[in-house]
DNA sequence: GAGAGTGTTGTAAC
DNA sequence: GGTTACAACACTCT
């Protein structure tokens, strides 16, 4: 569930939580969720939490990498005695119930606060590189779509030559980083633009538009703290609010935001996509 | 209870 | 090379 607003939000609240903690151990819980070597990661401490696409990255001081992709279902979850005793928590009960059936791997510091990694469907991922490694895992991304350097002359050149629906052209990490289903279908109303539209087929103000859209819905996305949706959990258990303001995902029978018509489903590239036949064009 | 659906993405095949 | 279908998995909804 997790597109980039949602990572984004998690990479800020971390970076304040554990940059400058040691880790002492690591738990693996579930095999398939923890790929490297635990030992270049334990005694080690965080000097950075960074993030490209959809993809956190833990900067440790001996220069490894921890990077991890939530995927579907991932959460990060954070937790310290303050949190433990009420701290303000407004979940406080729940947090008392980690490690929970879903957990899969465990960093506990060595100043007993400890960050637990939650995955209902092991989709997701915990992975200890070195620098070279996290260079060739982004070797085949596109620039993310927030990046200021992106702009609209390269969506042309990648865009002119391809028939696919620019809803899926506009998904592909190999040209455009961190736009996920939700936040993709909302750009796609705000600029107006019917998501079936073949790729090659959009002017370059319809290209521009559509950046812009993005940037707009991904931007909101962030402010809002994420989407919450089933079970998107924020690091400190608290929820984000994208989605009262969402304006086509999941609303199918609705009326559009826009002009007021009924808003549809259909199914595009085996995902589902929700848009408006009249203001989409 | 069976079957479809879920916000991701890599891959294998056409 | 572009495009499509599906698998990885566990759970909820119809």
């Amino acid at each position: 569930m997790p597109e980039l607003p949602e990572v984004e939000t998690i990479r800020g609240k971390l970076e304040i939580l554990v940059v400058g903690k040691e880790i002492q151990k690591v738990e693996i819980l579930k095999e398939k969720s923890f790929q490297g070597d635990v030992s270049l990661v334990e005694g080690q401490t965080i000097v950075a939490v960074k993030r490209r696409a959809k993809i956190l990255q833990f900067v440790l001081s001996n220069n490894q990498y921890i990077l991890v992709h939530l995927k579907m279902t991932g959460q990060l979850i954070y937790v310290d005695d303050e949190i433990k005793m009420g701290g303000g928590h407004p979940t406080a009960d729940w947090i008392n119930d980690l490690p929970s059936k879903h957990t899969r791997v465990i960093l506990n510091f060595t100043d007993e606060s400890r960050l637990f990694f939650n995955d209902m469907r092991i989709f997701g991922w915990l992975k200890v590189v070195g620098e070279k490694s996290v260079k060739s895992e982004f070797r085949n991304y596109g620039p993310d779509i927030n990046d200021s350097e992106l702009e609209v002359s390269y969506l042309q050149q990648k865009l002119s030559n391809r028939r696919i629906p620019i809803k899926q052209a506009m998904m592909m990490n190999s040209i455009v980083a961190g736009l996920g289903n939700i936040y993709m279908c909302d750009a796609l109303n705000l600029a107006k633009i019917n998501p079936l539209r073949p790729s090659s087929s959009l002017s370059t103000d319809e290209l521009e538009t559509l950046l812009h859209a993005s940037r707009t819905v991904i931007d909101r996305g962030i402010k809002s703290g994420g989407a919450t949706i089933d079970d998107y959990r924020d690091v400190d258990g608290f929820s984000g609010n994208y989605q009262n303001q969402i304006l086509v995902y999941g609303r199918e029978g609705d009326a559009c935001r826009n002009c007021g018509a009924v808003i549809v489903k259909i199914k595009l590239g085996g995902r589902g996509t929700y848009f408006c036949e009249s203001c989409q064009v």
